[in-house]
DNA sequence: GTCGGAAAGG
DNA sequence: CCTTTCCGAC
């Protein structure tokens, strides 16, 4: 079971027979994906942000998929909050009904053949994982790869998640069956392309590679306008990638960095080390930098994963693999649980289970290994007094300690591995998630980094302006190879963190992981509702921004995010795709 | 508008 | 669990 899989909510649809209606958010995605609806709903700004144009009709929409007439913005948005504590949403503050997936943790990983963009892309597209360096896989050919772990099979996964993306396509409600759904084409489409290799084949496609992750991916958002740059349909050569994501090796590479995203992504879902174990081949990262210099110039590893396409379904296993929903697991994000009980004042720690110390040690020792490597040299340590909080959050960044590699599409990562710390800290001082002024951040402005996760800030307006030249798309790497500064501590003076810091917390971060999840939200709820206690408050920020680290941050997030597609243009015309395409979701929905 | 608690539904 | 519904507070 272990293995990775989404967390449970992400897939619940399927294997949940209580729940298996399409989720929200899934849906979003889907109105996200296609033309039809950017009247209504599309990317817009910062990375994974969209702007619901047409609240009312989106909720209609909703409310036709899910056979609740009844359904309203207002009701709508109450779910989309519920997506805050998961971590799968947040509001971006100061801008009308817009939100951002954090696809950091989600999407990417996850699903990371959603389109977004399908066709085009959404002008924020979500991210594409890019495969952060950070970890190594032993010269293996990938096939060997993937047979030797079954883990890394993760066809199966994407399958199901492709599945449910289908089935969560706009249509239907009547018996599920619903046809059509643009997504299944798609997939299908891309399967064909891949030709019938699903599963990792699928990831690293041999030849078209990018292409299809790309296109999958969809870009970047331009908001600025820019002329997409990149087309959406193949993109064959703009891509968008500064880097030229071309798979080198062939598969291998692709296989590289499919694993890496997961590994990262495991990370940053605080991953239970074990997670780890399942990939056999994989090395840990590397973290042995010693010193904090930036990375040599890492090209992105573009396009890493793609898993684009082919995951999805596999034809033949109908189920696709899925049967077995999922053989892996990691589990992602802590769910948010409600807790309000939580006192703060207690220790974070305690944790309420944590399960995977065994196995982590494996994990972790090499981590740890690497991690005294990396630490060797400088270890400015920053002790912050904090607590795991902030250790964790560190620890998430850490992984992407890895800094070398690549990050840089991932501002995630690298943003996260610094930013979180710079900007975190920050943070801490003052503000408090939600409150955020980002919009105004008064006083000092954070670069703007994409970060996923940070919720907060990032949803700053987005000021971050796409990469729409397709190069990097973050800019946050920029931050950090801005500074240029190999440490440039800062104000937090972590913006270096010690990696054997790092990964010591990181450690003992797996083994709260998830009484820290657990922490995490609830301190964030209690801070938010309750939030006032001044200690305590401290504390859940910390806490909070731990989490929100994990989330995006971590690098892992980053990473995986790695590498956004411009965007296409856009806005063109929809309103007959919309209406055409509205018209088919009332029939589909016909069935309420 | 946005937020989140509470209760209820599936 | 994931909303849906209702609702008071900001």
């Amino acid at each position: 079971m272990l293995g990775f899989a989404f967390p449970e909510w992400a897939y619940k649809p399927e294997s949940s027979p209580g729940s298996r209606q399409i989720q929200l958010w899934h849906f979003i995605l889907e109105l996200l994906r296609k033309e039809e609806y950017h009247d209504v709903i599309a990317w817009q700004g910062d990375y994974g942000e969209f702007v619901i144009k047409d609240p009312d009709e989106v909720a209609r929409l909703w409310g036709a998929r899910k056979c609740k007439p009844q359904m309203n913005y207002d009701k709508l948005s109450r779910a989309l909050r519920y997506y805050y504590n998961k971590r799968i949403l947040h509001k971006t503050k100061g801008k009308r009904f817009t939100y951002k997936f954090n696809f950091n943790k989600l999407v990417l990983v996850n699903y990371p053949f959603i389109d977004m963009g399908s066709g085009r892309v959404p002008q924020s597209a979500p991210p594409v994982p890019t495969g952060g360096t950070h970890f190594r896989f032993p010269p293996s050919t990938p096939s060997e790869v993937l047979s030797s772990s079954e883990e890394l099979r993760s066809p199966g996964m994407f399958s199901s998640v492709a599945r449910r993306m289908a089935r969560g396509s706009v249509s239907d409600c009547s018996d599920g069956t619903s046809t059509n759904s643009e997504l299944e084409e798609a997939v299908g489409a891309e399967e064909r392309a891949v030709g019938q290799e699903r599963a990792f084949r699928g990831l690293l496609p041999p030849r078209l590679p990018h292409d299809s992750l790309f296109r999958v991916y969809g870009g970047a958002p331009n908001p600025a306008g820019l002329p997409r740059p990149a087309p959406r349909v193949h993109p064959e050569p703009l891509s968008p990638f500064p880097v030229s994501p071309l798979p080198g090796p062939g598969g291998l590479l692709d296989m590289k960095h499919y694993l890496q995203a997961h590994t990262q992504s495991v990370f940053n879902y605080h991953l239970s080390p074990r997670a780890f174990l399942h990939y056999p081949n994989i090395i840990i990262p590397q973290p042995h930098r010693p010193t904090p210099e930036k990375p040599a110039a890492h090209h992105l590893h573009g396009p890493p994963m793609s898993l684009s396409h082919s995951l999805s379904q596999q034809p033949g296993g109908g189920d696709d693999g899925h049967q077995h929903p999922s053989p892996y697991k990691f589990k992602l994000q802590p769910p948010p649980l409600g807790r309000k009980q939580r006192e703060a004042g207690s220790s974070l720690a305690t944790s309420s289970s944590s399960s995977s110390s065994s196995q982590s040690s494996s994990f972790t020792g090499s981590g740890q290994i690497s991690s005294s490597a990396l630490a060797g040299g400088p270890p400015k340590i920053k002790v912050e007094p904090i607590s795991d909080i902030e250790s964790e959050e560190e620890v998430e960044v850490t992984d992407i300690s890895e800094e070398d590699e690549l990050n840089h599409n991932n501002e995630d990562d690298q943003g996260d591995i610094f930013t979180p710390t710079v900007r975190h800290r920050p943070h801490l001082l003052n503000n408090h998630h939600q409150a955020n002024g980002n919009s105004s951040s008064p006083s000092a402005p954070l670069p703007p980094l994409p970060d996923d996760d940070d919720d907060e800030e990032v949803f700053k307006t987005p000021a971050t302006p796409p990469p729409g030249s397709g190069g990097l798309a973050f800019p946050l790497i920029s931050l950090k190879s801005e500074p240029g500064q190999p440490s440039p501590i800062s104000p937090g003076g972590t913006r270096c963190i010690p990696l054997k810091l790092r990964f010591k917390r990181r450690w003992s971060e797996d083994q709260k992981m998830e009484a820290d999840g657990e922490r995490d939200e609830a301190e964030d709820k209690k801070v938010r509702a309750e939030g006032e206690e001044e200690v305590e408050g401290k504390r859940e920020e910390a806490g909070r921004r731990e989490s929100e680290v994990e989330n995006g941050g971590g690098r892992g997030g980053g990473v995986i995010l790695g590498l956004m597609l411009p965007p296409p243009p856009t806005q063109r015309r929809a309103s007959s795709e919309l209406q055409r395409a509205t018209a088919q979701l009332s029939l589909e929905n016909t069935g309420c």
